[in-house]
DNA sequence: TATGTTTTGACAATACTGGTCGAATGTAAT
DNA sequence: ATTACATTCGACCAGTATTGTCAAAACATA
């Protein structure tokens, strides 16, 4: 199962950057960096797209995972997860309208 | 479409009590269960849990309903919502393995 | 050992959330 | 219109969580 962490540090090793040169390009600490990409922390937003433009990722990719990520990490200790997802859905369906 | 708010406040009105006197019985201030009724505010999980008891509804329904409330409210800006419930789905999924 | 990269952890700064309380507003009866 | 009561608003405080910074520790590799 794939997430935020593990797609920016392929993507960056795939491009053969250390994390020295993507911090001083995108002007974010190389140690959060480094915690982006073992999940140890959540980057904003703005960060997410950060980090879609330099590595040259979809923009919507990159958010699914980060915003997935975040749901699935409120969720993670409910055994009601199912239906909450389905009702959640339910919900966005209907303020759309 | 149903939210918490809506829930408390009819079980509320059903039993017929005042703000004032939930909140004695509850401990919590009666503005602050006003502002849970109108979704203003995000009650804690234990106090999903006090109102569940105190109007003798189901925990599960209650806590569904403020879990997906939050859900979708994280969301709420996301036309990328449908693909991150499905990714969040998955993650949820494979955790539990 | 020497050099370069990544990770860790303590700390500060900031933002967010939840609670408190009095004032303001709304409502209905007299 | 005034009274009495219920609800809502808004400003403020406190506690918590999140984010950023930095230097030292750990990890590699030559």
């Amino acid at each position: 199962m794939s997430n935020f962490g593990d797609l920016i540090r392929l993507a960056r090793e795939e491009k053969g950057f250390f994390l020295r040169q993507v911090a001083a390009e995108l002007e974010i600490d190389q140690a959060i960096i480094s915690k982006f990409e073992r999940n140890e922390r959540k980057p904003t937003k703005e960060q997410v797209l950060k980090f879609a433009k330099f590595y040259k990722l979809d923009n919507e990719t990159l958010l699914v995972e980060w915003l997935s990520d975040k749901v699935a990490y409120d969720l993670q200790d409910e055994n009601l997860a199912d239906k909450v997802l389905k009702a959640a859905e339910q919900k966005i369906k209907y303020k759309k309208k």
